[in-house]
DNA sequence: ATGAAAGCGCTAACAG
DNA sequence: CTGTTAGCGCTTTCAT
């Protein structure tokens, strides 16, 4: 059943039915009924390949994660699909697993034109390489920088310098950092907004304070029982991931400690993890829907427009307070506001 | 940059190019090895859609997830993804939000040739509208069953049978259900172990003790809120997801009451929530990955062989004893193997 | 307002 | 072993 079956059955020709189909106004009224009966009557649907080809777009968008395990995606995904569909774009996604190979088997729909275009989170690429792909076709990230290309973010160097202050303000000297092994921008930002933290508080960074973490359970466990076994264990432990601060919590309770009072916690991203957690968790919270609609108004400027500058939207991050800290008078709350700022850059 | 430029370059014809790329052994190693160059040369990559718009495929499976924000997903998800690949085919994930609109879009990606084939778990869509989409284009379902398509789960009933049970040796005679609110097959055949096991042990079947509990967190608090509030409250909760489980033991602890003591909780999938939490949860666990792998095998038989017989695959599932159940005399652990089948259905 | 026809990039007979 | 050619299903001038 194709276009042409429905041309032959409508007594009109290929052209017309196109043309109601896509809702072009010059067709008759009459015409136009007579080809959305027969539409109707066969259950015909056009075939978008063809129509893609022809046409040279289809109308779809690719959302390129690391991982689906951390509910933070989720959110972003909301803000990105949302937009998208009032845009008549279609959200497919595809999990790299952090795996390069996986990644440019992905992107390689993008070059060769079956989406047209990609959001990408972190990604297991260089940020050469994916400069390089954002000449072949539209491609932004989110959640993360490379300077290269356009993306939605938020300022990890203050929000890691917003938490590791509170930690410090709460009394803390000794404070852990479990942050993420794969180097990435954002995870060098957080390691330096926590090193600005304690330099401009005069406390020394010690480097076995900083543990390499991946964003799983079990590694914020292994990760905070490494701190705790040192002559000097933390009294606070920041982590990158809200699952790398369930781990922590979990390690201390193991060893007979209460978080929030012998030892603070505090995570990242602010998923449904923290609340839900017992205790529940300090965290970072990401305004992850926002990014997510940023990502895709970038996204869609670089498809109308190929050569719009490169843009960077950093968006507002907010400390949440619970009960993985310990409380503190409140007119002694650091500030934590931080506000929205478009950067550009040719 | 088309195929034709290649040939051009290479001074030979599209067909020749063609044969190269797609690894024909009908072409001399020398003309391989010149057409090859040209193709490194120029950074030449095939247009798929006009690929798939040939050769009537796409080599791509969708796979249609309510939400993401369950990980049991994720580990289903590599099941599929990684036997997919094996099979040369990409994988990519569209989200539906249970809103049966979005998935009859996404499904359109199938019935307009854009993917070979399609993996569907829980569907907002009637068991009817799914077997009529089953006709159009493979299609086969994951932890879900109607029947009606192939499918691999566990078995629900005996899942949720042995859940209950476990708690009834453990002296539990008020026992509450939160089960999800969307009364698919496997919601109705939890319910149903649930009742069955309650019968066998002559335990009346109390209305009040059943909870319509969404798969978030705050519902599972607000549902064993409820559940806590009748003048008989239960001394044991079942629940059909981890993260109701975390919610009810986060109400529980509210009350003030001891998870694994004052009240036994169990939850369902198995996911590293379950692990996660504390007090560790126990949980039916289901085998996600190998579900995944065998919907996949499933999908690749119905996309070669379209007249296929439906095919149902029953996998072991696994109750998973932590510290929110109290503990028991290990030998009076109730039998909790279930064998894996395969059931065919004209 | 409608139709004829070209062609998007590719593959697969078929011929040589 | 290689080239010619006819479409896959659709859109879009260009005529009429």
């Amino acid at each position: 059943m194709n276009i042409k079956d429905i041309a032959v059955l409508a007594e009109t020709s290929t052209a017309t039915v196109s043309r109601v189909i896509n809702g072009d106004a010059h067709v008759s009224a009459d015409m136009r009924k007579k080809v959305l009966e027969v539409i109707e009557l066969t259950g015909y649907k056009p075939n978008l390949v063809g129509k893609a080809l022809r046409s040279q777009r289809s109308n779809k968008l690719l959302v390129l994660l690391p991982t689906i395990v951390n509910p933070y995606y989720s959110r972003v995904l909301q803000g990105v699909e949302q937009c998208a569909s009032i845009h008549d774009y279609d959200t497919v996604i595809a999990i790299t697993h952090r795996d390069p190979e996986t990644e440019r088997r992905y992107l390689s729909l993008a070059s060769t034109k079956q989406v047209d275009g990609v959001v990408t989170f972190t990604s297991s690429l260089s940020d050469e390489d994916i400069y390089a792909y954002s000449k072949e076709f539209p491609i932004v990230q989110c959640g993360a920088s490379s300077g290269l290309i356009s993306c939605s973010c938020i300022d990890n160097v203050k929000a890691s310098y917003d938490a590791t202050e509170f930690l410090i303000r709460l009394g803390n000297r000794r404070i852990g950092l479990l942050n993420g092994p794969y180097r990435r921008t954002y995870e060098v930002d957080r390691e330096n907004g926590y090193r600005y933290a304690l330099i401009d508080y005069g406390i020394p960074v010690i480097p076995e304070y900083i543990a390499s973490c991946d964003y799983t359970f079990t590694d914020g466990i292994d990760c905070c029982a490494e701190l705790m076994q040192l002559p000097e264990p933390p009294t606070a432990i920041f982590t990158s991931y809200d699952i790398s601060a369930a781990g922590a919590i979990k390690q201390l309770l193991k060893l007979g400690l209460t978080p929030g009072r012998d030892v603070d916690v505090i995570g990242f991203d602010g998923t449904y993890i923290s609340a839900m957690y017992s205790p529940e968790i300090t965290t970072v919270e990401q305004p992850g829907y926002e990014l997510g609609k940023a990502a895709f108004d970038l996204l869609l400027e670089k498809i109308e427009k190929p050569d719009a500058m490169v843009k960077k939207i950093i968006m507002p991050h907010k400390l949440i307070i619970r009960e993985s800290t310990r409380s503190m008078p409140a007119e002694d709350v650091p500030p934590i506001e931080s506000s929205r700022v478009t950067e550009s850059a040719g």
